[in-house]
RNA sequence: GGCGGGUUGCCCGAGUGGCCAAUGGGAGCGGACUGUAAAUCCGUCGGCUUAGCCUACCCAGGUUCGAAUCCUGGACCCGCCA
C-alpha cells in the first residue's frame, strides 16, 4: 500500500503541518485516530467541505480511524476565521436542523463497522453542552495566554478593521477543547482541515501539549483555485454547488464536473478522485491526446455524482445530459427518463390546448428573461425546440411536436436547456 | 462651518439643448466551433402588441417646440480649507 501522506502530496492535498517526519512515524505504527470538524452554518456541505470528507476518508482507506465531528456547539458561536467582519449568530433551533442533516451528510463517506478502523460520529455539543462557565474558564481558559490569542492572524486583522466580539473570540477555546476531548476519549492524534483552519488546527495540537503534555498533529489541506480566477464551487452568479440534491440538483452538479476546464481537471481529478495515481494519469494523457472525447472530465462527473448522489441518479443524469445536449434522439426516449431529465432544468408548465408561440415558451421556461431576448436568440440562431433549430420568431409549436403528448425541449446556445410540460387537463 | 467636484444602463465610464435607448471597455448572451473547455474573431446587449410605441441618465419641480444635457430645491458621495 502507498504510504498516505505519499499520495496526499502527490495530489497537492498537503498546504501545512506540523512534523510531518513525526506524523509519518505516527501513522506507520499502526492505526492512527484521526477528525475534522463541521459546523452547522448552513442546511448542507459544499464542495469545499467535500475535500475535507474525502480526506477523511482517504485515512480511512488507509488503514485509520477517522472521527466526523459536527459542530452543534460552535456552530452556535461562529469561527471568525477567514471572515472579515462578526457573523450573526443563528437560532439554536435553525443550528440543531442543520446538525442533523449534516451528521446524515457526514456519515455517508465514512464507513462505520466494528473494525479498528471503523468510524464515529460526534457532536462537539455532547461535551460542551453540560459544562459550567467556572469549569471552562478554569480548565480550558486557564491554558490560553491572551497575548498569543491577540497575535492570531484572524483576530490581528479583526482588530485592524471592524473589531470582534468575546463571542467570536472565544471560538478558538472551543475547538481546541473538542480536540482535546477526543485525544481524551479516543486517543485521536490527528486533526485535518481547510488551510484557513491552521490557527485552530495548532491551538489544538498546542492544548493538548499544555494539558496532557503530548504531541497531537494538524494537517491541512490548501485551497483551491480555478484556472479562470473564479472561486471554486461557485457558479459564475457567486452561487455554491452544494452536496444535497435538494439544493443542487444531481444534474447541475454532474454538470459542473463535466464543463470542468481543461486546465483544471488534471488539478481536480487528483484532489477529488479515489482513482490511483496510474488510472488518474491515464485519464490526463487521454485528455491531452484527444481533448474532444473529454475523458477525464466525463470520468470525473460520473465518479463525484456517484460518490454523492449514488449510481442510479447518475446514471439518470448521464442518460438526461446526452438526451438534452441532442446525442441522443430525443423521440426515442421513454417518458421516464424525459421527465426525469426534464426536471434537472429550468421549465414551465402550460395549460392544454393551443400552444403559446416559442418566444413566450422560452421566457416561461426561465431561458430568457424577455421576449426581446428571446427573439433576439431566435434571430441569431440560437434557438431550439426539441434539438430542432427555430428559424422563426413567429414560430409556433404544433401538438405534433409535443413529445410523449405533453414534453416539449427548449435549448438556448449549446448549453442551456429548458423543457416545457403541459398540465394534464 | 466655507469652497469646489461628482451621482449615467449589470459594472466601469463618455456624453454640456435636437443626429441619444445614449460612444468606449468589462461581464453576460448568440454564432463561427473542431469538444457542453479555453483562447480568438464576429454579432448582440431596457421593454413591448417592434416600419411604431413605452420606460429610462440620483429625486422633485421648472424653462423650452424639444432636456441625460439649462434653472430651482432636495438627497447622497468625494476632495480642499477651517
Amino acid at each position: 500500500m502507498t504510504d498516505i501522506l505519499d499520495d496526499l502530496a502527490w495530489r497537492d492535498l498537503i498546504a501545512q503541518s506540523t512534523d510531518l517526519g513525526e506524523l509519518r512515524a505516527l501513522l506507520a505504527a499502526g492505526p492512527v485516530t484521526l477528525y475534522c470538524g463541521f459546523d452547522p452554518t448552513a442546511p448542507s456541505l459544499h464542495l469545499g467541505n467535500l475535500i475535507q470528507l474525502l480526506t477523511l476518508r482517504r485515512f480511512q482507506r488507509a488503514g485509520h480511524r477517522p472521527i466526523g465531528l459536527v459542530g452543534g456547539a460552535t456552530g452556535l458561536i461562529g469561527d471568525p476565521s477567514g471572515k472579515s467582519a462578526e457573523r450573526v449568530l443563528n437560532s439554536e433551533e435553525t443550528v440543531a436542523g442543520w446538525v442533523e442533516r449534516i451528521r446524515g451528510q457526514v456519515s455517508r463517506y465514512l464507513d462505520f463497522d466494528d473494525s479498528p478502523n471503523g468510524a464515529l460520529m460526534v457532536s462537539n455539543l455532547d461535551w460542551t453542552g453540560r459544562m459550567t462557565a467556572i469549569e471552562f474558564l478554569r480548565d480550558i481558559g486557564k491554558h490560553f495566554p491572551v497575548n498569543r490569542m491577540l497575535a492570531r492572524d484572524t483576530v490581528k486583522k479583526r482588530l485592524d478593521s471592524t473589531g470582534m466580539s468575546y463571542t467570536e473570540f472565544s471560538y478558538v477555546l472551543l475547538q481546541s477543547m473538542d480536540y482535546l476531548e477526543l485525544f481524551r476519549r479516543y486517543g485521536c492524534r490527528l486533526q485535518t482541515g481547510g488551510s484557513d483552519q491552521w490557527g485552530n488546527l495548532t491551538a489544538g495540537a498546542d492544548l493538548i501539549r499544555r494539558a496532557e503534555g503530548e504531541t497531537a498533529h494538524a494537517l491541512t489541506t490548501p485551497l483551491l483555485t480555478k484556472a479562470d480566477g473564479t472561486k471554486f464551487g461557485k457558479t459564475a452568479g457567486g452561487e455554491t454547488y452544494w452536496l444535497d440534491a435538494e439544493l443542487t440538483s444531481p444534474y447541475a452538479f454532474y454538470q459542473f464536473w463535466f464543463n470542468a476546464d481543461d486546465r483544471d481537471v488534471e488539478k481536480l481529478l487528483k484532489v477529488f478522485s479515489f482513482r490511483t495515481r496510474e488510472e488518474i494519469e491515464d485519464l490526463i494523457k487521454q485528455g491531452v491526446d484527444r481533448p474532444a472525447a473529454r475523458a477525464p472530465q466525463r470520468a470525473l462527473a460520473e465518479e463525484l455524482t456517484t460518490l454523492v448522489h449514488g449510481a442510479d441518479e447518475t446514471a439518470r443524469v448521464v442518460a438526461a445530459s446526452r438526451a438534452l445536449f441532442g446525442q441522443g434522439v430525443l423521440e426515442e426516449l421513454d417518458e421516464r427518463t424525459l421527465r426525469a431529465a426534464l426536471a434537472e432544468v429550468p421549465r414551465a408548465e402550460v395549460p392544454p390546448g393551443d400552444l403559446p408561440p416559442v418566444t413566450d415558451l422560452f421566457v416561461e421556461s426561465g431561458l430568457c428573461k424577455s421576449k426581446s431576448e428571446a427573439r433576439r436568440t431566435i434571430g441569431q440562431g440560437g434557438a431550439y425546440l426539441n434539438n430542432a433549430k427555430v428559424e422563426s420568431e413567429d414560430a409556433v409549436p404544433a401538438a405534433t411536436d409535443l413529445l410523449h403528448g405533453r414534453y416539449l425541449v427548449l435549448r438556448r446556445g449549446k448549453r442551456n436547456v429548458g423543457g416545457i410540460e403541459v398540465t394534464a387537463g
